[in-house]
DNA sequence: CGGTCGGTTGAGTATGCTCAATCCACGTGG
DNA sequence: CCACGTGGATTGAGCATACTCAACCGACCG
């Protein structure tokens, strides 16, 4: 349960709205390695219902994969960072939508006639299927976390995960906000807040630059606050 | 949240952990069909941890895809049907563990070498990346539940989804109990059975024979009734 | 007939949500 | 340089949804 009006009006920034999509994509050969293309932050990469033509590789920033419900309440699936592959998806329209967290520049591939593609070049298959297998697993974790994980056991598996996969270190700087987080996470800003705040009084971990950038400094006692 | 001693006592029902997978399976070349496996009520298909060695599809009944957290917090991922294919995993080991929910009977094939398998034959490649793109989206749907609706919405939704795949009818039996519902829609066993009998009342559903049976009436209402 | 298992129902509670105020950093314009 | 406005984050108070604990019911089985 979420908010309704003051939610909805919270997920449709007016640039956002302004700007969809880029001009002109040049079409390529099938065999092309990708063309590349740059998003400005909160630009939608595609949405909800758009023609599933491309699917793409991040080469640099942030994307979120979220799907609307129709009063407003919003679910981020995914985030993704660089070397990520998104938005391959079965079926002609894509169900989610891809929007641009940070500025983001992506290589973007042609997913039509992808079964041939896959028939010269197996090895493409190999990893498009790793690709997939990683999402997936991914997909799977975060319905445990969702389903039955507490607050702070969301924030503190979030944090953990972010870290690995930003930084590999214990020092980096989230790249969405408070209501990302939320919404990913199936909590609320306020909560967000909350336990992150909570954390850093209780010395697991530390915040600076406006909540934005993250120290963890008890790796051990973050785990433990996590379930596994 | 979830209770911790009488959910971890209601989730490790003592037949389950008793008759610990089939005796001694067959090892056949790779190009085999597929091995015809039984199981039993209650019995695991394979448990996190184990090796990844097959896949799975059902020839009959329901199998669940789980997690458990120490403490007995339990998350299914998901319910699989006939014709479904379960049980490939990214890694060597699988993640989750795969139920029979009620008696099972499944062809399993080697995962083992899988890539030269797809090679071989390409056509078989896109049959396992169609699936893994259901899965996929399955999972994705079900993150929206999990992450952003009402104990009512998720009841409805699951409701909707059961009764086209198990019988693409407004009449079917429900093949798992309450306690799988509630781990499937993050809810407890209390709060499914209250949204159950508060969904008769209102006219929506028909309840009977141990609230096993249930008949959709009024299927505007219930749609109506899930988020979308 | 007693025991168990699965399901239902009731009463009280806690976690996380709602509503609202405040704060802070930053950018803009007088 | 400072006043002002804005967007994001934080904090507080009260509340609602779903959870906890517990009793009860009905079916089935030995």
């Amino acid at each position: 349960m979420q908010a309704i009006s003051p939610a909805a009006a919270r997920h449709f920034p007016p640039a956002a709205l302004a700007m969809r999509g880029p001009a002109a994509i040049p079409r390529r050969p099938a065999a092309e390695p990708g063309v590349r293309l740059r998003f400005a932050k909160g630009e939608a990469i595609y949405t909800e219902g758009d023609e599933a033509e491309r699917f793409y590789r991040i080469v640099s920033g942030t994307v979120r994969i979220c799907k609307m419900l129709h009063d407003g309440r919003r679910q981020i699936e995914a985030f993704h960072f660089a070397r990520d592959i998104f938005g391959l998806e079965r079926g002609d329209g894509h169900r989610f939508t891809a929007e641009a967290v940070d500025d983001v520049v992506v290589l973007a591939f042609r997913a039509r006639g992808l079964e041939d593609l896959i028939r010269d070049d197996p090895d493409l298959g190999g990893e498009l299927m790793t690709s997939l297998l990683s999402s997936l697993d991914r997909a799977r974790d975060h319905l445990v976390l969702l389903g039955r994980k507490s607050a702070r056991e969301k924030i503190a598996a979030f944090l953990l995960d972010i870290a690995e996969r930003l930084s590999g270190d214990d020092h980096f700087e989230l790249p969405m906000q408070r209501g990302d987080i939320a919404d990913h996470l199936g909590l609320t800003i306020e909560t967000v807040s909350r336990t992150l705040t909570r954390m850093a009084r209780d010395g697991l971990i530390g915040l600076q630059a406006c909540g934005r950038t993250v120290e963890i400094l008890n790796r051990d006692g973050l785990t433990a606050a996590d379930a596994g």
